[in-house]
DNA sequence: CTTGACCCTCCAGTAACTGGAATCCTTATG
DNA sequence: CATAAGGATTCCAGTTACTGGAGGGTCAAG
């Protein structure tokens, strides 16, 4: 299979798969022509990533997710504790994010929206006080 | 003020005012030693960027923000646009976050986490077609 | 006069790609 | 057989919003 055969089947981009060859996630064979040769293997291993990609883990979980599914023997307490930490991150995300929309929607709601200058939106902004922000988004 | 005075007073690291200056958020004056020589003015602008970028806007946004901020007659109807457009990001962001929850919960729960292999996450890995995702986190 | 706390600039690195240039290979058509 | 389109390759640069560190100047206290 070429790159854009896999590119497809697996639903990335041709460059993504590139770039996960350099960093070491697949190792796919090379033709005498020099193109990538991909076999079903390198195929599955791609839609692994990008699933695993879509459900937010990061590029060296997903190193370590590989790396358990190809070691039959391993336990899956590994695999479920990865998986928990993942989820508390999120948790922790959506609770950051759920403030954000609260303080914004008061604040829409707050502001007319017309040609006037007045604005609760900056007056807000202006008035209160830095709060520490963390890593969202 | 020297630049550690208004990191503590805007809640924002020296490094991080520095590179604010970089890209033109701000422009402090410069003293006779070639230190920072910070004003209020310069202060309230950069509690004000803390403030937006706590609130999850981009930079560039912020540079928007005050430039609107600035202009002592605008509209706040563009003011207003921008945060509406910003919180409809935010709603977009915050789908996805609970979906994935979903999925990662419900995994987590069909593992048993011990020393057998057997482990449904990874099975929902190989299993699941790739679902194209976008740019949460 | 030395020490330590600040300050400066410049360079490099982070995550995870994405875009583009220049070049090579394959395949189809005239 | 020439050529043109489409796909492949590599390499370089850019993105976002900082962060860390090296190497060196400045200031206030003792």
């Amino acid at each position: 299979m070429n790159i854009s055969d896999v590119a497809r089947r697996a639903g990335l981009p041709v460059k993504t798969i590139r770039y996960y060859e350099e960093i070491g996630l697949v190792r796919p064979a090379r033709g005498a022509n020099g193109y990538r040769a991909f076999d079903e293997r390198d195929l599955h291993k791609l839609a692994f990533i990008g699933r695993a990609r879509a459900l937010g883990f990061s590029v060296e979980d997903c190193r370590a997710l590989l790396r358990l599914y190809e070691d039959t023997g391993r336990a899956s307490a590994e695999v479920r504790q990865l998986t928990r930490d993942h989820l508390a991150e999120i948790d922790r995300k959506l609770a950051e994010l759920q403030q954000m929309r609260a303080t914004l929607a008061r604040l829409v709601d707050a502001c007319a929206g017309d040609a006037r200058p007045d604005c609760p939106i900056l007056d807000d902004l202006r008035d209160h006080a830095f709060q520490a922000r963390s890593d969202v988004e």
